[in-house]
RNA sequence: UCCGCGGUAGCUCAAUCGGCAGAGCAGCUGGCUGUUAACCAGUUGGUUGGGGGUUCGAGUCCCUCCCGCGGAGCCA
């Protein structure tokens, strides 16, 4: 290949016009003339059309274009320049072709496929327009989050992978041989957050977690992504505030730079534009008589106490265009460690933040225990081991402070902010039931 | 685990009442002077998810197992 012509990444190509580049990628597709094939090269950042013309090129050239099939690798030199008959309105017309390997038989062809068929394929699949724009929209949201808490002040802490016990339960965990002894993937780093704080004051922590629920429904995975926040000296309406300012933040970011991504998508953008803090909240009470005032073909009434089902959870974010806070929730329905409300000791400072468009839940935050007798009471009340909170209970010994904190789904989110239909195009290889290949 | 739907060519699907297993795309062959999921003509391709049963005859009806999809419970 020659020597003197500069390496150029497709989305650059508008800074190239007029002089000689070298493209390396993929062919994306193919179409051809007698005397003429054009080439979409993509090289994950954008694609461009490359034109071989059988009046500059030599014969042997214009027969390994003929060759090529989809998903070839190759590299290739050719000048830059517009032409308003080319998607995207550049194009290169080339001098040189070097295919690195001819394919003539990728799997995932130009016309639809089954959902089955595309998950046997996900790591072919993904090099689709669509995979590429929801992992790129991926990308900027976890960069958003890490700039919004840093800006913040608050310190990333990572938490473990491993835990000895249950966060909440003990039966929707993945236990593996810890060397003899039973370790569990964790479900949740908050507990390691609240011991944290004592060290850093705000903290975050962002990694994978794991339920082992039999769940088989489009929001749910058995891997995913959370983010989690704790604060010291933070109280529930400090809380919420929070949450709602990262994800008209996030909102922000994802509309900023992303556009050509959304647009990718076919997402309805003006629903995202439209959503602005403070967001409406709803009390657990109201939304219980809501339901059973409004909700249509209930059989039977919905009983406070209960926690809310799927159906229930769509009723109610489809009475908003904007997020959705649920507080108050009843105590009994919720984790040991959140504080009661003072001024309703029957409910927590918790609330579970829904998205719209039936999105569902995506935040879980409250307020925590601070205060160690009524903690103990907790875990006794719900059947946990004390033994192993006994680190747990010390944060209650050794200044103790009011701090709350939340988690956030990453994939629920990006699920919503693409207007994806299942869960399990938001992350790069998807853990189902009954799905750990490839 | 429970409820519903489905499994036919490489892919997406059709097949009437139980009566010769088909189409589009992909592939292959040829054609086409700038294409836009390019187009045109020809053509290859089948253990109808596995096993058992009913029948003169089963993709179709019955039993059973496997796999997939959607939902419930649970949750982010």
């Amino acid at each position: 290949m020659t020597e003197d012509v500069s390496q150029a990444l497709i989305m650059h190509l508008p800074q190239h016009v007029g002089k000689a580049v070298c493209v390396r990628g993929w062919l994306r597709n193919k179409r051809s003339g007698k005397n003429i094939h054009f080439l979409i090269l993509r090289d994950g950042t954008g694609e461009v059309q490359c034109v071989a013309s059988g009046d500059s090129l030599p014969a042997e050239t214009m027969q390994l274009c003929d060759a090529l099939g989809i998903e070839s690798s190759l590299e290739v030199v050719g000048i830059v320049r517009e032409d308003a008959r080319s998607p995207g309105g550049y194009e290169v017309a080339l001098s040189e072709v070097k295919p690195l390997q001819v394919v003539n038989d990728f799997p995932i062809s130009k016309k639809e496929h089954g959902v089955e068929f595309l998950m046997e394929h996900r790591h072919l699949w993904l090099r689709s327009r669509r995979q590429v724009a929801i992992l790129r929209i991926r990308d900027e949201l976890e960069k958003a989050w890490a700039d919004f808490f840093y800006e913040r002040g608050f310190a990333r802490v990572d938490a473990p992978i491993f835990t000895p016990a249950a966060c909440e339960g003990t039966t929707t965990l993945f236990d593996v041989d810890y060397h003899g002894d039973t370790a569990y993937l964790t479900q949740s780093g908050q507990l390691y957050n609240e011991a944290t704080i004592f060290a850093l004051g705000r903290v975050y922590c962002f990694g994978p977690t794991f339920r082992a629920e039999k769940s088989k429904t489009r929001r749910h995975l058995l891997e995913f992504w959370m983010l989690e926040m704790e604060a010291a000296f933070f109280e529930q309406e400090d809380n919420l505030r929070l949450q709602e300012e990262l994800l008209v933040f996030s909102i922000a970011r994802v509309l900023q730079k992303c556009g050509r991504e959304l647009a990718t998508l076919q997402r309805d953008t003006d629903k995202l534009v439209n959503i602005a803090a403070p967001f409406p909240r709803l009390h657990y009470r109201d939304a219980v008589e809501q339901i059973n005032r409004q909700m249509p073909d209930r059989a039977e009434p919905f009983r406070y106490g209960d926690d809310f089902g799927a159906p229930e959870e769509t009723f109610i974010s489809q009475q908003f265009e904007q997020p959705v806070f649920v507080t108050n929730f009843p105590v009994g329905t919720k984790a040991f460690y959140m504080k009661p409300d003072p001024d309703e000791p029957d409910t927590v400072l918790a609330a579970d933040l829904l998205a719209p468009e039936g999105y569902g839940e995506i935040v879980g935050g409250s307020q925590r225990e601070d205060d160690l007798d009524a903690l103990e009471k907790r875990v006794g009340e719900h059947g946990l081991p004390r033994e192993a909170f006994q680190w747990y209970f010390d944060l209650r010994r050794y200044g103790s402070v009011p701090h709350s904190g939340f988690g956030l789904g990453l994939e629920r989110t990006l699920a919503w902010l693409c207007g994806l239909s299942h869960i399990r195009e938001a992350i790069p290889f998807p853990r189902m039931l009954h799905h750990l290949y490839p």
